[in-house]
DNA sequence: TATAAACATGTAATTATTAACATGTTTATG
DNA sequence: CATAAACATGTTAATAATTACATGTTTATA
């Protein structure tokens, strides 16, 4: 079972929908899925020639007019299968999610440390930002209940992403209050 | 501003309030940041070398019995200022936080999906524990407001852990009851 | 007391990720 | 219509992180 690496996983499971170019890979993490992952696009074009070279994907190069040239990825049945395993498996234990504000106030040992609530603040305006952002995505993305119920994953994970946003201001409006 | 790499600046922050070997370093990682931060001791020794190197902190090897021999680092007044500097820098923007389960839910369309309520179970079940287990260190490690009140930033950040698996336990059930 | 397990301390090799470099093509705009 | 900006597509180099390898020391235990 390989591990770690998701990224292989992530290009199968959008080419998966219909053959793709890197180019559109990549401005898939400009929207959609940039939401809750990035990587960058140098790393997109290894990872497609890996999957080519492993069997789970295919090219396909097409000349558009006279210039330009296009490379289309498609998923092959083994790559469906692989996806599909890594969709369906269970995790048996959480990673760490590593967040380098929460980092840094591990090592603000004094409550009377008069920066501790300005960088509070500063948070808080980032996350309330991050919120509102959210928020207008969901309408945006989900108009109505058809929609949620055919992306019912994505559904899901915005509004997850919308409530840890709210844990997080609230959180940090405490603490501002608690200092 | 070096960027990214925020191992160094754990490894000055812990060894700032007492010298410490690589191995004390290690197993920093075991307990109290350990519920925030990951990395493997071989990626220590490294850095390590490259503090020392740049002059962050100082080594001394020292000679215990006869047999064991064992490198104590200590900060130095340079390593400090990088520190301070760190630890009081603003972030412009929030990263995004990579969750495998996330992301594969971004990949399960339909609602109807039978096994999905599966994945859903099963990460409930996880962030439960992870709950309890949390729940179970505050007590621990702040039995006492003097504790808390010197501690304040880890306080803090332990009762964001608290409340962001709160949020989770609680989306999750509500997601399984959805379906 | 032999032997296994866990402690302690690192180096080397591999893989993943980011940053930097390159280059040609449209599209907007003054 | 010249020119800059943004689009599109990659490769190469550097850095970070993980995995595997190595080796000697205590401590527990059969």
């Amino acid at each position: 079972m390989a591990q770690k690496n998701l990224l292989p996983y992530i290009l199968l499971g959008l080419i998966e929908n219909e053959p793709m170019t890197g180019y559109d890979l990549k401005k898939e993490f400009e929207t959609e899925i940039g939401e809750f992952w990035s990587v960058k696009h140098s790393q997109i074009y290894l990872e497609l020639k890996r999957l080519v070279a492993n069997g789970d994907i295919e090219s396909n190069t097409g000349y558009f007019g006279n210039k330009i040239e296009k490379t289309y990825y498609k998923i092959t049945p083994q790559g469906t299968k692989s996806l599909e395993g890594w969709k369906y498996s269970y995790e048996d234990q959480l990673a760490i999610n590593k967040d380098e504000f929460v980092l840094k106030l591990y090592f603000i040992k004094d409550k009377k440390d008069p920066r501790l609530k300005e960088l509070l603040n500063e948070q808080s305006h980032l996350h309330k930002k991050k919120l509102e952002h959210l928020n207008s995505r969901l309408k945006e993305v989900f108009p109505n209940k058809k929609i949620i119920d055919n992306n019912y994953g994505h559904y899901l994970i915005l509004n997850h992403a919308i409530k840890r946003e709210m844990e997080y201001v609230s959180w940090l409006e405490d603490a501002i209050l608690s200092i």
